[in-house]
RNA sequence: GGCCCGUUGGUCAAGCGGUUAAGACACCGCCCUUUCACGGCGGUAACAUGGGUUCGAAUCCCGUACGGGUCACCA
């Protein structure tokens, strides 16, 4: 055995910063329980200035999915996770893709047969009764193989898979940052298998390989790992490792009883971006997704974040993912936008339903800026401007404005020849003109800009009033539109 | 089934032995108003359950119920 070989492996680890890394498999859909998992990982070494690192557990080939790598980058970069070592940028521990250091884990396993943490298990696998459980450790005779019997099997050329030796007795305690001491008695864990017959390793022992190798002093994961975490602290006592810190988050929930899945078409990051919601808004509330700042404050940006979070404020029990919630989030966010990047986002969606190129769409701003919840809602709200919509002259008929069909007609008709006499075509003039009107006339405004707006709309629900509306449309389009009106009444 | 974990309004949550049990979303009402929003003000609504411990329990302990996770040569 090349002892030299380890300790240079060992040499290269580096110490006395916190390293976390955020391990995805590239299944080609970052689903919202992952990337907030990411966020946490990424805000626990950030919080301490450590390092944030990406490994990507590729293994699983009949999993793998075509550019999915890609879409991790694009999102980790879009969230502003940017990783400090990775296979794209390197780094002192690398290689960070999982296929490319295959070669280390039969060596680690070896070693661990050497310190006796570990067994050769030349039991078949039975195809017939592969039931459940059926693994007794207790009535495995491989386990009390002495070395030489092993070492002579193996040496004839015996299949076999090299399981972990875990105590028969007693009880093993590990600590979880959020969860606590959780002790769990030993005789409930199985041996597992380390290294498969194919000499490939498993998930588990590759995790805990490559961890202790690229220094993680916090393993952030999700708790469905709880249960195997009392193996992970076996395996690094039997390595003499120094156990990292576990972080299990418990899940996000779609309902009280199902995780959030793809299966179920709950909505991935990438979804709820075409969707129209923000990436900060989408971060800003994953974040509070099963962590709570403690204070009043809700609106946080990365940097916020990184200031403000604490593993203490992460909750044990599962979060259930209120879509009305991040709606509000992205209202926020979109409301607290200059409008210039406002219209820059926006203009895509403008662009559904206003094609007429005269139109300045960065005139939308003002009236859809405070009123948006998703970008998508965009093109619906303004759909009337490209072509006046074929309205009931019932619209005109309004409580609250003092309206009905006569009246509006006879509004219409005032407000016909004030508007066409003009003297210029800003919102200014337009709304001096017509309040102006509605005094002169002795109505209350409503109920003269009331069947302006329905007429030149065509709809009860507008972004913006009359004016604004009147002023994006231009005179002879408003003109031609209350003409409409009028012949209608 | 064994082992482990969880449980405060519909949802996210604060709370670490003494509180009128915060706050936010959603919902409802009122105000503002040129519709809808925005904004402002107010309201409905919670400690799963039974036992302890204690002068005092949402907070600590035990049981019960309900929910979740996990028990692979998958990751």
């Amino acid at each position: 055995m090349d002892m030299k070989w380890f300790e240079d492996m060992e040499q290269r680890i580096p110490h006395g910063e916190v390293r976390t890394r955020f391990a995805p498999s590239p299944t080609g859909y970052m689903h919202v329980g992952n990337l907030r998992t990411a966020l946490y990982t990424y805000l626990i070494a950030k919080k301490s200035g450590g390092k944030f690192i990406l490994r990507i557990e590729d293994t699983d080939q009949g999993r793998l999915v075509e550019g999915a790598t890609e879409v991790i980058y694009k999102t980790l970069r879009d969230c502003h996770l940017t990783h400090d070592e990775g296979p794209d940028i390197g780094g002192p521990v690398g290689p960070y893709i999982q296929t490319e250091r295959r070669g280390l884990y039969g060596k680690y396993a070896e070693l661990l047969l050497e310190k006796g943490g570990a067994y050769r298990c030349f039991c078949q696998k039975e195809d017939g009764e592969d039931d459940v459980g059926e693994f007794k450790k207790t009535e495995n005779p491989c386990a009390l193989l002495t070395k030489e019997e092993s070492d002579a099997k193996a040496a004839a050329g015996e299949p076999y898979v090299i399981r972990q030796r875990i105590p028969r007795e007693g009880t093993t305690t590990f600590h979880d940052e959020i969860f606590g001491d959780i002790t769990v008695p030993n005789d409930t864990l199985d041996d597992n298998v380390l290294i498969k017959s194919d000499g490939l390793p498993t998930y588990n022992f590759a995790n805990v390989v490559d961890d202790h190798l690229m220094g993680i002093t916090h393993v952030v994961r999700g708790s469905e790992y709880l249960a195997s975490a009392p193996k992970y602290n076996l395996l690094y006592e039997a390595f003499g490792w120094e156990i990292p810190k576990y972080v299990h988050c418990s899940p996000v929930m779609r309902d009280h009883q199902n995780k959030m899945s793809k299966r179920h078409g709950d909505p991935s990051y990438e979804d709820l971006i075409n969707q129209g919601y923000l990436t900060d808004a989408v971060l800003n509330y994953v974040a509070l997704l099963g962590w709570s700042p403690g204070g009043e404050q809700e609106m946080f940006s990365i940097e916020e974040l990184c200031e403000a979070f604490d593993i203490s404020g992460i909750s044990k029990s599962p979060a259930i993912f209120d879509i009305e919630k991040l709606t509000y989030f992205n209202a926020e966010y979109i409301r607290a936008l200059t409008p210039e990047r406002f219209t820059e986002l926006a203009e895509p969606f403008i662009r559904r339903s206003v094609k007429n190129p005269a139109i300045d769409i960065s005139l939308f701003a003002p009236l859809l800026q405070p009123r948006t919840d998703k970008l998508t809602d965009i093109p619906e709200k303004i759909d009337f401007f490209d072509e006046l919509p074929d309205y009931d002259i019932e619209l005109f008929t309004n409580k609250k404005s003092k309206t009905d069909a006569a009246i509006s007609l006879e509004m219409l008709k005032k407000a016909l020849p004030a508007l066409e006499s003009a003297a210029d075509w800003t919102e200014e003039t337009i709304h001096d003109t017509l309040i102006d009107l509605a005094q002169s006339l002795g109505v209350k405004n409503a109920t003269l800009m009331w069947p302006v707006r329905i007429s030149v709309a065509g709809k009860t629900v507008t972004p913006g009033g009359a004016v604004e509306i009147c002023h994006i449309l231009g005179k002879s389009e408003t003109v031609r539109r209350i003409k409409l009106g009028i012949e209608k009444l």
